[in-house]
DNA sequence: CTGAAAGCGCTAACAG
DNA sequence: CTGTTAGCGCTTTCAG
């Protein structure tokens, strides 16, 4: 199928100009006559005229569009953050881009690869679970690539980030926990040099050091697919419920890991608080429907969008070289429902 | 900032060839020779070339990309519809973008235009409840831009539709109902003109003509933002639940509907389903974590992105115009748990 | 105030 | 087998 769209070409003829009188008459130049721009003004609305995004990023070597890159839209926190950034990104004039890896490097490249190259002017990424290496993001970076991290942060790229407070995040849900009455607390993780799991793991840590707990190493798991699978999570599980000393509480620090939690004990009919108390990182709007209802942190996601757009675009139309970095640290929010009541 | 990428130009000068020679080498054209051909070809590599979109945009009057315009990815329809979109369109080696409408028809518009200036060759849809003047998709549509429908289907247009059997899910879901021996089922609709209103409503009375239950209009309510607003929700069932004879049960026909019908009950304390039982369309994945564990009607949203994805670029890619249209149309699931358990 | 022409990166006749 | 050239739609000198 064919779609012949209005061009400037179109009008100038049928007005009798020249294209670039037109040009010049659409970006209200000031060179042109009040009468012929008007004259042109009103056909181009008239035919609904939209320039051409091809020829206009050629032309301007910029595309006016960002793209994301994070592991899955359905995951609500990225779906929140997107709309973040849309509401800004929209705001200035720019269209959107979303990429998917699905926690998979090969994908997060390919990702970065294509848009990089041209397709958009900047990028916002949240990098997979898989990834360790930083390479390909560096790399492109250096070149001149605008490149933004957000929540799962990348700590050898020198750009601006925006994160949430993990440590304090994961810190107060733990201290949360003890001030419950547990004490014996797993903590149930993504994959372990993510950047936002070693920060979620210190609060932990530092949350029971605080209130004189000892750390108990079989009380830690890790998912290398940051819970995207069940099957990896009800391992996980298995194995702390086959400890000698169970733990009694556990922190479950990534919003999959949560969810994924959450089926398992309703698959193998777990009770909670009873058997197992939780709070965990989710950004759901329906934790508090859940049985029993879900104690969280939840993570500003729309603001982190709209802040970490902002940072990009700035980087995108800023005149020279960027060399002074923001790192912006948001708080996270805690919610205390039923699942980690105080224990009896 | 700027971000210079490798163009064709660089190569050729690298090389000292032409860029015709260079272009179709890259292309494998036949009347390059095998030698030439690998030069370029590892210089290509190396330097990490790709094409500039935007050229080729230019140059084929065709970008490769499509559009999705939705209400909002943070729906989890269409956030796995999507998934399914972006798998095919990925496979075809086209790229994907996403514009949200979140229910306003002006949005909707808006982002129609923007998609059809050329930025996408075309475009999937799924209206905004909002939407009842359909000009601004069969005006672009006729002047030759494929648009093809999923979920909520516009009647007069005249392309390709992907949708669930929606008389069917609502027929089962309310058939359900009443063997769990139910009888006063009232729904929740979303606005009246969706086609997709329409269909469920009618599945739902022809359930209870079909086991000789009369319609109830008091037992209908709409919600013009299709549950979106959590107000509108409650509104409708403060009214339901005012009526003398208080429906027993409600079937929500759709997913937000659904979603903030539970939270209206949690937060009003009321039992489900010993004071009212309920069955909804959604496609949540943790349905069944919820307190009760909710009975719905489930779409196959993945297969729904995937199948009007082949179709949209099939008609793309069409040489002549398509005039033979799919209506495809896929049957929904029932998933029975405990919200609508048989009434004691 | 307006027009002609060049060029962004790429492809495809058309020439050699 | 390879190079030259024109043109996609647009902006922007440079000339009038």
């Amino acid at each position: 199928m064919k779609f012949e769209a209005v061009t400037i070409k179109d009008i100038a003829k049928a007005l009798a100009l020249s294209t670039s009188t037109v040009s010049r008459a659409l970006r209200d130049s000031y060179e042109i006559s009040e009468e012929t721009k008007q004259l042109v003004l009103k056909y181009a609305k008239e035919l609904n005229y939209r320039p051409n995004p091809s020829a206009l990023g050629l032309k301007e070597k910029r595309t006016r569009s960002i793209g994301i890159v994070v592991s899955e839209i359905a995951n609500s926190f990225f779906s929140q953050a997107i709309n973040g950034i849309e509401s800004v990104a929209h705001n200035r004039g720019y269209n959107v881009i979303i990429a998917q890896t699905l926690e998979n490097y090969e994908r997060e490249v390919a990702n970065m690869q294509f848009l990089s190259s041209r397709s958009v002017d900047g990028c916002l990424i949240s990098v997979s679970t898989e990834t360790n290496d930083f390479f390909h993001i560096n790399d492109l970076y250096r070149k001149g690539f605008p490149v933004v991290c957000f929540d799962r942060v990348v700590d050898s790229l020198e750009t601006h980030k925006v994160s949430i407070d993990n440590f304090l995040g994961a810190y107060d849900a733990t201290t949360h926990l003890i001030k419950s009455g547990y004490k014996k607390i797993a903590i149930l993780s993504s994959i372990e040099y993510l950047s936002i799991t070693k920060e979620r793991l210190n609060g932990f840590k530092k949350a029971l050091a605080d209130h004189n707990i000892s750390f108990n190493e079989d009380y830690l798991k890790y998912c290398a697919h940051g819970g995207l699978v069940y099957e990896e999570v009800e391992k996980a599980i298995d194995e702390l419920l086959k400890l000698k000393v169970k733990p009694d509480a556990i922190f479950t620090s990534g919003d999959k890991l949560t969810t994924n939690f959450m089926r398992y004990c309703k698959t193998k009919k777990i009770a909670i608080p009873d058997k197992i108390a939780v709070i965990g990182f989710s950004n759901l709007d329906i934790t508090e429907l859940l049985s029993p209802s879900l104690s969280v942190v939840r993570q500003p996601a729309y603001e982190m969008g709209k802040i970490a757009t902002e940072l990009l675009l700035n980087m995108i139309e800023s005149k020279r070289p960027v060399t002074d970095f923001d790192h912006i640290v948001l708080p996270p929010e805690i919610i205390v429902r039923d699942s980690s009541l105080r224990k009896k």
